[in-house]
RNA sequence: CGGGGUGUAGCUUAGCCUGGUAGAGCGCUACGUUCUGGACGUAGAGGUCGCGAGUUCGAAUCUCGCCACCCCGACCA
């Protein structure tokens, strides 16, 4: 405890995991130049929040290090990828790390391909990353797998040279069952033996579009009994007569996951190359084809993580996108999405996302975070940011009777409690105000500390008012209460010592600002809806739309602010759908509301 | 019956390498401050460190054996 003393209190605590560890150790035996790491997406879908764990995790070990981290499209399946996705990816990964690890950002000129030179007779592929930030005005773009196509056909060409890779005739289907099972080893290919010469030939073939898809594939020779599968002569390259969205036609083969990263990471100079569990068993694979190829530089090195779960939500790809295309959301930006960019139109400050990924940190176990991690960071963020504002999201009338109707009392309100920088501004006590439905009832629950029948409250900044009738419609409805203020109760009046329990916000309705506010809810009602129909699992009170009454100052204001609306949760404007006509807020979340899980309420 | 991993409070985790019977954040409870049922402050509940042996004066840490859970049989990534 006392050899804290000399820590600085503003110096927050450095993250440590133990990958973080491995890069330390290695930084301290000087194993590499330098660290550098990547984030490798494949653009078939948008990124989430656990791709903001990943891209936390490699930037942020870049950064720490004085590093880079190279954003690379894993391109090498034309048939699910789209430009749309390297596009929103971009977008996300840019918004996710801008001032804070932009400066290891790792990009290359765009168009350039790798260089090429002979090392010990045996020739070596580079391909350099240049950082936006440092080369201001030059064309960037972030690195494609695609990019390496030749380099990678160039490598498959000296494996089956080496007689460590060979071409297979057999179908799909067969090649399955030659496979074995888990517990039982494969069959070798009949293949498998053939000339080098043949297998060189017939790569060339496949290349120059001979054969049809599925005819032959390209297959590493290691061992069909290995009791890890992924080393029984896995394919390395299938024919796929298809346009890919970087190359064109150039290509009619594609090189596979296994074959075309543990190269890629290579040829940019990757040290560390982080992924998530499930790619523990490939690893063997991973080191096979790197070191059978014989190359001159230090070799990348893979290190797996437990992959991000989040209550309340689901992370799969698939079902994302599932939710997208039968239009349960309204896209991947839906605010209720867990998308990188649906967390962002629904307000959430990527400074948050940063300081979620810190806090639930990294290691090898699959876990399930609650939700209430995730929202206890952005509540921290928003809390010390948010301009303070009132708005009454399901209005009531109530009617000031002693303030006569065309005057109104100023009452100063502060911005920001957190910050006394932010200033106050001022709020018009008016003859007729808006007060939310929820704030009064006829009958309250014990404990309920709002306005009630012949109760008093205390309309913040301005004073303490007394509920005096109740005015209902034909149907029993409330539709308005009459009350009388009493001014004294004011900050500047005589009786400021006076206490109520209870204090709500308040919107003058003459100069009340209307607007659509977008109250948002988890998507799903239970905390694991991934068990096979998650559907069935969908919250269908996610999305609450209604029209609001704001303050004046909240007229006009910017889609970069944001704002906590008092009592209720923090909310900004909708980036898409949001006009100055026509406002639209969206409620990024609610405040902590230890009432609503009174009993009995 | 194969291979690769992982097990520390309700949740996420630190500590393990270099043994001295556990610390944090979230969540929860109570009290206090407050013109947000927020925020802040204080106090507190909550852990047989998966289980069992062994080594040791002493084991969450070292050894062995078990158990549970996750991943692997795409020409997906």
């Amino acid at each position: 405890m006392s050899e804290e003393k000399d820590t600085p209190v503003t110096a927050p605590a450095a993250p440590s995991d133990f990958i973080r560890d491995i890069v330390a150790g290695h930084v301290a035996e000087k194993r590499y130049a330098g660290i550098v790491t990547r984030f490798p997406p494949e653009p078939n879908g948008y990124l989430h929040i656990g791709h903001a764990k990943s891209i936390c995790l490699n930037f942020g070990i870049a950064r720490e290090n004085g590093g880079q981290c190279h954003l690379r499209m894993d391109d090498t399946n034309p048939t699910k990828e789209d430009v749309e996705y390297v596009e929103s990816i971009m977008e996300d990964v840019h918004w996710l790390i801008d001032g804070w690890a932009d400066h290891c950002l790792g990009f290359k000129p765009r168009g350039k391909l790798p260089t090429s030179q002979v090392v010990n007779g045996s020739e070596d592929f580079i391909q350099e990353a240049v950082n936006p930030l440092k080369s201001p005005g030059a064309d960037l773009e972030p690195f494609f797998a695609s990019d390496y196509f030749d380099q990678i056909y160039a490598y498959a060409v000296a494996l089956i040279k080496k007689g460590k890779a060979y071409v297979c005739d057999l179908s799909p289907e067969d090649t399955d069952k030659y496979r074995g099972s888990p517990d039982k080893p494969g069959v070798e290919s009949p293949f498998r033996n053939r000339s080098i010469e043949e297998s060189l030939a017939l790569f060339e073939r496949m290349r120059a579009g001979e054969f049809p898809n599925g005819a032959r594939v390209l297959r590493a020779k290691i061992d069909m009994s290995a009791p890890n599968v992924w080393l029984r002569d896995p394919v390395l390259y299938r024919i796929r007569h298809s346009d890919h969205h970087q190359t064109g036609n150039k290509w009619c083969i594609y090189p596979m996951y296994d074959f075309a990263h543990c190269l890629s990471d290579y040829i940019e100079g990757i040290t560390h190359s982080i992924c998530t569990l499930e790619f523990e068993v490939h690893r063997p694979l991973y080191d096979w084809i790197l070191t059978e190829l014989g190359l001159p530089r230090a070799l990348p090195h893979q290190y797996e993580f437990a992959r991000l779960s989040l209550g309340y939500t689901v992370m799969s790809k698939r079902k994302l996108l599932q939710l997208v295309q039968e239009k349960l959301v309204s896209g991947w930006d839906d605010p209720r999405m867990p998308t990188i960019s649906g967390l962002r139109r629904r307000g959430v400050p990527a400074s948050a996302l940063r300081q979620f990924a810190a806090n639930i940190g990294v290691t090898k176990f699959n876990s399930l975070t609650d939700v209430a991690v995730l929202e206890h960071a952005i509540r921290e963020d928003l809390n010390r940011k948010s301009l303070r504002r009132f708005a009454v999201l399901r209005p009531l009338k109530l009617v000031l009777t002693n303030i006569p109707a065309g005057t109104s009392v100023p009452c100063e309100a502060v911005n920001n409690p957190e910050d006394p920088a932010a200033g106050t501004r001022t709020l018009d006590l008016t003859h007729e105000v808006y007060i939310d439905q929820e704030d009064f009832m006829e009958v309250p629950p014990p404990k309920y500390f709002r306005l009630r029948p012949g109760g008093e409250v205390r309309l913040k900044y301005a004073c303490i008012i007394k509920c005096d009738s109740v005015v209902k419609d034909a149907s029993g409805n409330v539709t308005e209460l009459h009350c009388t203020a009493d001014l004294e109760t004011r900050a500047s009046g005589s009786n400021t010592t006076k206490k109520v329990k209870g204090t709500i916000q308040w919107v003058s309705a003459d100069k009340a600002v209307e607007a659509e506010v977008r109250l948002y809810d988890r998507l799903f009602n239970v905390a694991e809806p991934d068990d096979g129909d998650y559907k069935r699992h969908l919250n269908p009170n996610s999305l609450e739309i209604v029209r609001a009454k704001l303050e004046p100052s909240l007229a006009g204001v910017g889609k970069e602010e944001r704002f906590q609306f008092e009592r209720l949760g923090y909310f900004a404007l909708d980036p898409k759908d949001s006009t100055p006509e026509a406002p639209v807020f969206n409620r990024t979340i609610t405040l902590k509301d230890t009432w609503a899980k009174a009993p009995g309420k």
